[in-house]
DNA sequence: ATTTTGACGACCC
DNA sequence: TGGGTCGCCAAAA
């Protein structure tokens, strides 16, 4: 693949990460999914640790289960729970709650007009 | 050209 | 839940 494609996929990437709201957060897989690459969510993953990008919510991306991607007691965990919280978001033992709940899930795609399948 | 390396993920106990 | 396996993908070695 050329320079350009990357080029073009990595900012596909950093729009749907900067489209995640605050008080919310998304998969390294769903933002890929949403970018239109699936199966790339390493990719986001080293989009964000190369970091380079400003103003990008970074801490909005957990894991598929909803686990914080760093190790429990680094720096960058506790900056992310912190920032996290700080938008109303339930971090309980470097864990956020992914909602789950189908009737919750519903109401999501109402209010946000967003589709069911791959929002977390 | 081949192997290793991750801020990952789906599956299976 | 929690832990282990195997698949992915492109950058770095």
């Amino acid at each position: 693949m050329s320079t350009h494609d990357s080029d073009a996929r990595r900012h596909a990437f950093i729009a749907e990460i900067r489209a995640v709201p605050a008080g919310q957060v998304a998969s390294y897989g769903a933002i890929a999914r949403r970018a239109g690459y699936p199966r790339n969510a390493r990719w986001v993953a080293r989009l964000l640790a190369e970091g380079g990008e400003a103003d990008l919510p970074w801490h909005r991306i957990v894991r598929s289960d909803g686990r914080i991607a760093f190790p429990a007691g680094s720096a960058a965990f506790d900056e992310q729970c912190a920032r996290l919280r700080s938008e109303g978001v339930d971090v309980i033992g470097g864990r956020v709650r992914l909602h789950s709940g189908a009737g919750e899930q519903w109401l999501d795609a109402v209010l946000w007009s967003k589709a069911l399948p791959d929002d977390d």
